[in-house]
DNA sequence: TAGTGGTCTAGACCACAGA
DNA sequence: CTGTGGTCTAGACCACTAA
């Protein structure tokens, strides 16, 4: 069935063009709609079509949009590698949040939360900063709760349900403490993740990752 | 029809535990099996589930593992901050490509390729340096294109199609020229993005995108 | 309001991978 | 071999939205 898929591609159909309907499809290909439907679908949700009801349907302008991406567990992600995976916890405190965190939270100010920052090595070399603040109103039963032995990634990831989550990928220049952490140099670029996970309405958590210097994250189209 | 979703997200069912099969579960909520099979399709193409033939369904071990990210044209994403878009190319050049080109092409040395390095800004300050290798013996009738007045950025969306693309973040120091060109300090912090198009085997063009200090690139889960 | 995609049903056969 | 998901059909009704 994807016969659409190959006109696109050829040209035959160009980019912002319209394409017959279902029904129309159906019968050229003697197949029942249904079957249109699902596959025209298919490849409207890998960004090739543009579909609206009334208006119909049509090659997307700018083909390809989208790339879907792994956020794994850090753990999972170094074994992978066929490395040895090391966890320290550097810092565990319930502390006052600052006004950026709570701003982020959408909470009000000094919202009391956990404050947790780790270190994640592949082979012995640091890998990546966790520096994570978890919500304590929304998740009160974490507040006796330890991350010695298990990453609050690992953990929140395996006992935490979420509705959704933010990303925002960066970089930034290492402080004199990150540098330090990650046995690199001051103002080395580290590539960044800020990740906060909702429950409905509801921040839970929000992590900033901090990756040694050369970290590539990888993703195919 | 998402009593399911709601099952999983309540550890009614835990990660990593078997559900019902399809058929159970239609007879349950009452509704045709191929409902229940597009739902829990949709489920698992969302990282919500594993999906095996005989094994059964079981709720996935690491819920979400999955972001969906725009890889935008420069100009529609700095037209969507109500910014102006600016555009310059810096250097247009047919050369022989460097080995570590030719490599990522997994194509022999000293190919003979387009070298583009342009410039977007936004409102006027720089926002993105694009350094570019085209594959003249891919796209033959680009050899005398010129990206003076359209980026090849925009320029190959639209007209050359591809059937898939690795991509790459990561993070650099900027170098005094890239400094230069950004308008930034020496060394800061450049958040960047490489990516290598692909036509089946051949591949048609690599790009590295430098942006500017501080910028970060959001999605959502 | 009319045309489009969105979704559902009941039943069927197929392809794959565990046991 | 057998149970599971994968996919298909023919027909129906619904929901949205552009005209």
């Amino acid at each position: 069935m994807s016969e659409v898929e190959r006109r696109i591609y050829t040209r035959q159909w160009h980019p912002g063009q319209l394409i017959p309907n279902e029904s129309d499809l159906a019968s050229e290909f003697g197949c029942a709609r249904v079957t249109v439907n699902r596959a025209l679908r298919t490849l409207a949700e890998a960004g090739l079509l543009d579909r609206r009801r009334k208006a119909g349907t049509s090659v997307a302008l700018h083909p390809v949009g989208k790339a879907t991406l792994q956020i794994p567990v850090i753990r999972k992600e170094i074994e992978a590698q066929d490395k040895r995976y090391d966890y320290h916890l550097l810092r565990e405190e319930n502390a006052l949040a600052p006004a950026a965190i709570c701003h982020r939270f959408q909470a009000e100010p000094n919202q009391k939360m956990r404050h947790v920052i780790s270190r994640h090595c592949a082979d012995g070399l640091p890998y990546v900063i966790e520096d994570r603040w978890i919500n304590l109103t929304a998740l009160p039963h974490l507040e006796g709760v330890s991350f010695a032995a298990i990453s609050a990634n690992e953990w929140l990831l395996q006992n935490t349900p979420f509705t959704h989550g933010d990303i925002g990928f960066g970089a930034t220049n290492a402080n004199a403490i990150e540098a330090t952490t990650l046995n690199a140099k001051k103002g080395a670029a580290l590539f960044t993740v800020e990740r906060t996970t909702w429950d409905h309405q509801t921040a839970l958590t929000s992590v900033k990752l901090l990756f040694h210097p050369g970290y590539q994250m990888n993703t195919k189209v």
